[in-house]
DNA sequence: CTGTGCATGTAAATCGTTACATGATTGC
DNA sequence: GCAATCATGTAACGATTTACATGCACAG
């Protein structure tokens, strides 16, 4: 699933502009993909071209004018066709963890700040993920909401019980540098 | 930390060939960052340029060359300054998550399948974290390992206990289409 | 005799972000 | 006055993957 076919996405649940589709990207699909202009913009005008999407101008007087995109019936089938293939399996990639297994070349204020800074993180994600799905939103879209929320809940108690670990580990560094 | 950073990282572990590198990208950095011999080898030939690594053939009667390489001063130092930098914010992206905002155009079977196909994936994620770190690695890599060991259970304990949420769904647009 | 592991590398293609360009409006 | 929101787009750049190119050894 790249932007292209997200977009094709998100406007089956309605019509939206280019930017409202970058809102929808933060908001129903918040950490689970972004998005930005430089990839929406030129999506949507391809996908208009190969008449999965048309494409309609709103004159507005005090504000730029909208394009607001519709899905066209070719565009739904071709998006239904898509949802069939077998998904790519999950990326992950977390600068924080890759520089866990070099802890040994910081000193324990580091570790410490890391740990707390990235424990921090998480709690803003679940934050971000309860206001956005509180009542909103369909089925789907509050069992993701739960599963965000139910994944980083376990990830701040494993780095809460478990920080001594790799904190001690420092200690035992800075007092044998003594 | 880019690749390059990473096989800087690696070389401070111990040396190794290119080759040797990857595996350790699969099985010290296993889950959390991976690379192919399209950046791994680019990356050698570059740090070696910028003497942050040096690298000595070894002819092998049996086999091709091998170029084992080892860190230089230069490159530790390289390597400590970047560990100072702020890390970068998580990357997460799932193909099968996204497509689950959309289960209201799969068929109940489908989202089954999705579900149970998804859960195994992420027991195989336990299988691989489990058999890679019992007894070897450092305390840092063990905590590595419990992290993701603690998340991926979450993962599959939500799924399981909440998975009724949006195949109960589909059962009503099922029978709602009879 | 076929697949897997060892071993290195290049070039093209992919997919995306960042920065740039433009400009009015509204809230603090 | 300054930041944020609305609104669209292009071009350059970045990082990495994929496919290609080559080749021997060993196990099943």
């Amino acid at each position: 699933m790249d932007v292209r076919n997200l977009c094709l996405g998100i406007l089956t649940l309605g019509d939206a502009t280019g930017y409202e589709i970058k809102k929808a990207f933060q908001d129903r699909l918040n950490l689970l993909y972004d998005a930005s202009f430089g990839s929406i913009y030129p999506a949507l005008n391809k996908l208009t071209e190969e008449k999965l999407v048309s494409c309609r101008a709103e004159t507005q007087t005090k504000r730029p004018d909208k394009k607001v995109y519709s899905i066209t019936e070719a565009g739904k089938a071709a998006f239904i066709k898509e949802l069939q293939k077998d998904p790519l399996p999950d990326k992950f990639r977390s600068d924080t963890l890759a520089t866990m297994i070099f802890t040994h070349f910081l000193s324990r204020d580091q570790i410490t700040r890391m740990l707390d800074e990235y424990i921090q993180y998480y709690e803003e994600n679940i934050n971000a993920l309860s206001t956005g799905c509180d009542l909103k939103g369909s089925p789907a879209e509050q069992f993701l909401c739960g599963f965000g929320v139910a994944v980083r809940s376990a990830a701040i108690n494993y780095l809460k019980e478990n920080r001594h670990l790799i904190e001690a580990e420092a200690q035992q560094v800075d007092t044998a540098a003594e």
